[in-house]
DNA sequence: TTGATATCATTTGCATACGAATGAGTTTAC
DNA sequence: GTAAACTCATTCGTATGCAAATGATATCAA
């Protein structure tokens, strides 16, 4: 964009120039958005490998179901940290699988009431236990000391 | 499936049948994935607020690439934990705006090199900074000793 | 009452993310 | 030396995730 530089082979001279903490020490490696993100990824596949015919989102939108009853969408994506657009998805493709229903608020006609259906509270039932078994085996790696010092920094930083 | 119930108020009996851990009480809401999302949500928001015109992703691949050189796609891609999939996008994307370049391999003709251009070096060196005041953001929450504690135990999850 | 504002939901467009299938090229085993 | 096995990359399909624009309905204020 602005100053044409020499080349890009004068790594060197930067070791030199900076005051503040040298540009060449930044390890991607080391970021928490990157461990995040890997970590979250472990997540996911740990999951996927013990519930294979739902994600974490379709799951997570069930157990809040099941926690809260009829909701509208917009508030159960409240709920489970999703914004309109996305749980949108997440309840078409639950209800095409017959999981949840939907119907429309009687007096407040924007409104799209979403419930579980009898197969979805079943289905949430099921997979409770299995979901117990994700976050054991996702904090496996840990001690229980260690997890319980993991979970309250982690809740501070969500 | 199986078991049709009576109706969906119930849950009192659940309290007693139970013999593990018992199923009304499951909370979403301390569950490690579900906070690892939102943890996830709330860094890429950070990140976005304070570089709008790239991802972390795009992001990751540039700082890697600054860090070894060049590299073939997939090379990159393990190295930022990315599948092949996922990463040949980042990297089209990063193509189209000048920020990357792409070559054949001269003797293993399967592997594309990607490297930094000079304006894609440029603008990491740029950005270099701003990241780092992303992570400060992020852990904000935190003080100090908690964010050596949490790091390291972040770093046993992924 | 009506006009401005706010809320709920939908749609579009873009960017990860990954499984699975495929094709091209390379290496191994025999 | 060739067939089998492997690796690199691409493509397709599906599923989040979010910003922005839009439409429909509700609420608030004048």
């Amino acid at each position: 964009m602005g100053r044409a530089e020499v080349s890009g082979e004068d790594n060197l001279l930067k070791l030199v120039e900076a005051d503040g903490p040298d540009d060449s020490d930044y390890r991607l490696q080391e970021q928490v958005g990157f461990i995040l993100r890997k970590a979250h990824q472990r997540h996911v596949s740990i999951f996927a490998a013990r519930i294979a015919d739902l994600t974490p989102p379709q799951f997570a939108a069930l157990a809040k179901l099941r926690d809260v009853g009829e909701t509208s969408q917009n508030q159960l994506g409240a709920l489970i940290a999703m914004d309109a657009a996305t749980v949108k998805g997440v309840i078409d493709r639950l209800k095409a699988r017959g999981l949840v229903e939907l119907s429309r608020h009687e007096v407040d006609k924007r409104r799209l009431l979403v419930n579980l259906t009898a197969e979805g509270r079943d289905a949430v039932e099921r997979l409770i236990p299995l979901a117990r078994e994700i976050t054991q085996e996702t904090l496996a790696p840990l001690s229980a000391k260690e997890i319980a010092t993991f979970m309250k920094l982690l809740a501070k930083l969500a």
